[in-house]
RNA sequence: GGCGCUAUCGUCUAACGGUUAGGACAGAGCCCUCUCAAGGCUUAAAUACGGGUUCGAUUCCCGUUAGCGCUACCA
């Protein structure tokens, strides 16, 4: 049975590559039979935060993706020391007592590659026991075989057969002179500990594999199965970072923006993998039941994403068609919540008849706010009195229509078909267009042209506030 | 600089040597229609460049260019 983990480490919030790791290692650890497990790779005490643990969890509970196993690597750090040791007592690795230098910011990574500090390799056994036993501090590196280069090897799920010479690697650390393991340690210490079968993980480790390899091999273990995932780049083609481009690339804007968890689901898979078959639109059972490593390819993808249109179109798509093709009792109680947040008041029953008439007309959940806006209004919002005037007509004829419905709406059945009836064949009376008929009707109870359908809004609005606003447009246009 | 990875419409992608290079989103147009949507139809749009290999290259090989990643006591 596969076991299969997602690693972030608490340094920001979720990012939306990440979501996209956890979702393809989920899918494959459902498809297979498999666990998954969550493990936070807290090794880096200076950068943890609490706020971007939180952020992980809530992102997650929102995508609705589950987990079997959860760890932490802070608890595990014995395991990790230990781990170490078995790899220094095997003459693997050494003590390096070189001082700590501090990072260069932007160091041109220019000359020869650095591989190690000199002479440190060579500090005798007796010599590197007695210093530490001294309490000098020192890193602990892996001792990357230099007398004859040798070639490192892994074969990749997605990108196939890797190779790189160990003359190009340098001697990784493994123990910070803290005593705290690094990053390459700690997580392969908890592979092997944890038992992981597959990592999946952003392309951005492809090249650490080799640095895994060395460290797997070392302690004794065979190497698990690797497969990297392509990269999700920004339009300009850079990472996607915060710093650069905000609050998009974090999982909980899309949230607080009103997508729907598996809308959002479905778009990250549809980047960077494909299930070959111009499918597009798949339920979470369709997804799991495909999934495989071999539809993963192998270029990075961009989210498109600008300062106009924050979010990508096919992800507006997605979730646009999402909300369209749900059951209208379904829409209605995830919409409820928008209100509520709003501090809209709206009854069950009235949110019943508004649902089908924004459903096909909203992308994003919160879009119920502004395009059915005058659902909820006490007051219209001022608009030009012109508005009400329809199409090759004049302020006379908008006047004699609204006239007629305030005349014909106290006795009608408001309905859908009753009100359709009721205006159509005032219309007729009045010789006039059905639309020239219904655009100033819909003005005066929507304060603007473009709405939903005109029957079905009336019967939600109801008689009193239809009467109201229809008073209202013709002191307008007197 | 070194090493690694990548390169098909604007974007996401399909085509695992032979296709008029397919689909989707976004764009344009038409139809439907009480406006807006939705839906239907149509349209424009791509194999980075240069060499090979082959009867035949989007596909295989080499080079160039470009992008990305790693090159930390970050992950």
């Amino acid at each position: 049975m596969p076991r299969v983990r997602f690693a972030p480490s608490p340094t920001g919030y979720l990012h939306v590559g990440s979501a996209r790791t956890f979702i393809f290692n989920w899918l494959y650890a459902r498809r297979n039979g498999g666990t998954m497990i969550l493990r936070i790779d807290d090794t880096d005490v200076e950068r943890n935060s609490d706020q971007s643990l939180d952020s992980i969890f809530e992102g997650l509970k929102w995508l609705g993706l589950d987990w079997d196993e959860q760890y932490r690597q802070s608890d595990r750090l014995a395991l990790h020391q230990e781990f170490a040791q078995s790899i220094l007592a095997k003459g693997l690795a050494y003590r390096d007592f070189t001082p700590q230098v501090a990072a260069v910011e932007d160091a041109p990574h220019s000359g020869d590659t650095w591989l190690c500090n000199p002479g440190q390799r060579e500090i005798p056994q007796e010599e590197s026991d007695r210093r530490a036993a001294a309490g000098e501090p020192f890193v602990l590196r892996y001792k990357v075989p230099r007398d004859t280069p040798e070639a490192v090897k892994f074969t990749d799920a997605v990108y196939g057969e890797q190779s790189k010479s160990t003359a190009d690697i340098e001697d990784f650390a493994l123990l910070r002179s803290t005593g705290i393991p690094t990053y390459h340690l700690a997580s392969c210490a908890d592979d092997v500990d944890l038992r992981i079968s597959h990592i999946v993980r952003g392309q951005d480790h492809l090249t650490n594999t080799f640095k895994h390899v060395l460290i797997f091999k070392a302690a004794g273990y065979e190497p698990p199965q690797f497969a990297h995932l392509p990269l999700l780049i920004a339009p300009d083609g850079a990472k996607l970072s915060k710093r650069k481009h905000g609050p998009v690339v974090s999982v909980t804007t899309y949230r607080d923006a009103g997508f729907l968890p598996h809308a959002f689901i479905n778009f990250l898979c549809l980047l960077g993998w494909s299930p070959k078959d111009d499918r597009e639109r798949m339920t979470r059972e369709e997804l799991t039941a495909v999934f495989s490593f071999e539809g993963i390819n192998r270029s990075n993808a961009v989210i498109n994403f600008s300062d106009e249109e924050p979010f990508d179109a096919k992800c507006l798509w997605l979730n646009a068609e999402t909300i369209r093709t749900m059951p209208a009792t379904e829409l209605s109680a995830v919409l409820a919540p928008v209100l509520a947040e709003a501090g809209i008041d709206c009854s069950a029953e009235r949110l019943a008849l508004i649902t089908p008439l924004i459903q096909e007309r909203i992308k994003l959940l919160k879009d119920l706010l502004t395009v059915g806006d005058f659902f909820f209004a006490k007051e219209l919002a001022p608009y030009d009195s012109a508005e009400l005037i329809p199409k090759k007509g004049d302020a006379a004829m908008a006047l004699q229509a609204l006239e007629k419905a305030l005349e014909v709406l106290p006795g009608a059945e408001f309905s859908h078909d009753g009100l359709e009836a009721a205006l159509r064949a005032g219309a007729e009376q009045l010789g006039i267009k059905a639309g020239q008929m219904f655009e100033p009707i819909r003005v005066a109870v929507c304060g603007r042209k473009t709405a939903p359908p005109l029957f079905g809004t009336l019967e939600a609005l109801g008689r009193d506030v239809c009467l109201e606003r229809i008073d209202k447009a013709i002191a307008k246009l007197k």
